[in-house]
DNA sequence: ACTTGATTTAACTAAATTGTTAAACTGGAA
DNA sequence: TTCCAGTTTAACAATTTAGTTAAATCAAGT
């Protein structure tokens, strides 16, 4: 029973077409027809495979923001010390990002327009987002007790490594101008960026 | 010659509907009879003052980047010493999108999906964008020379000082689970925000 | 009372878009 | 060869949306 495609191709071809045109467009720009030519295929066989819009939307949606988040719950409930962990998240998140460049503007576009699919999100993730920055916080008091780091707010701390990391990807059209560069010299630099935060955030949090 | 709603007070009305329903949805999934709503008035008078949705958002998009980017600039090629400068890039931004936030995201998305606009708003602006970093980094360069700062990448700081303030309004929903805040809690804690960032940097900086 | 410009109402056109359907085609499997 | 699931084609319905228009209404100024 195997198709001429064989097996599953077909499917996969679209949910990476749709991935590509929901992620670049947002869903309401997104049209149908766009993800059938970018599959390579006609929008009839769209809705073969995938009822509607709406469907194909989620399970895309699902699939984005778990790559968003997934690898940083991992990382923050981890053992390794305090400025190890911070470095982890750092590469962690623009390894991902040099991955999937639209990725962050996709999903909090989204996000921002529909809040309440962060609950239906959070509860999937199994535990609570405001657990995130549980065994963080206690890690952080233990470090400013012992003196090896300034007073400082976990949470702020915890924005401020997200927004070093991720805000470029957002900006990345005003950063590639600002900066005079193209594509491979954005991605050049946010390589590069991975020590420098690292770097930055520890000088800021010595005493 | 005047109306039964004295004078222009319609057109602002509707300038302020179209801001805020084009903010929030952004263009796509904005409805120009969501906007005649917002306004309180209806379709027809909306197309009776400005000709078509596409001439109205260019109208709300220049302007949302006008507040977006204008301060800026000024700042960054004021006379103040580094820290200062600084100090009130981190407090001119946040304080602009304490009163506008959903203007980041906004412009964002828009410039994303269209990063030729970023070229046509860069002229209008007069100065090349690459030129923002010009002054700054000059200063730089001698505060490191001086001993005052650690050695450090002016486009490296400058994507930080920008990440550590903005981000936070465009990942805004999940950061309001995440520290468990609601809109008056996730303000105030932008509001401390402030000078956390700036002692932040200071602290980053200093050799 | 008359005029005038803003506003509403209601109908309409035109286009785009999602979703459906039936019929034909295709290439490998039984 | 026959069968079958995947695929294409082409037409279609239903809905949404932008934009237009003509007539009626309204609120003021003259």
């Amino acid at each position: 029973m195997v198709n001429k495609k064989d097996d599953n191709q077909t499917e996969k071809a679209i949910l990476e077409a749709a991935d590509k045109v929901f992620t670049q467009k947002g869903f309401a720009a997104a049209r149908m027809e766009d993800i059938a030519q970018e599959a390579g295929i006609n929008r009839a066989l769209l809705h073969y495979y995938f009822r509607s819009k709406d469907k194909m939307f989620e399970l895309i949606f699902q699939q984005r923001v778990t790559i968003f988040f997934s690898g940083l719950g991992q990382i923050m409930q981890s053992e390794k010390p305090l400025f190890e962990k911070i470095q982890a998240i750092v590469e962690h998140e623009i390894t991902v990002l040099l991955a999937h460049p639209y990725l962050p503007i996709f999903v909090l576009q989204e996000l921002n327009q529909n809040p309440h699919r962060m609950l239906a999100i959070a509860e999937n993730a199994g535990a609570h987002p405001s657990l995130l920055l549980k065994k963080f916080s206690v890690e952080m008091r233990a470090e400013i007790k012992a003196g090896t780091i300034r007073q400082t707010d976990p949470a702020q701390l915890f924005m401020s490594i997200m927004g070093m990391a991720i805000y470029p990807f957002v900006a990345r059209p005003v950063v590639k101008i600002i900066l005079e560069k193209d594509d491979a010299g954005f991605e050049s630099v946010m390589s590069q960026r991975k020590k420098e935060i690292t770097d930055f955030i520890i000088h800021a949090l010595k005493p």
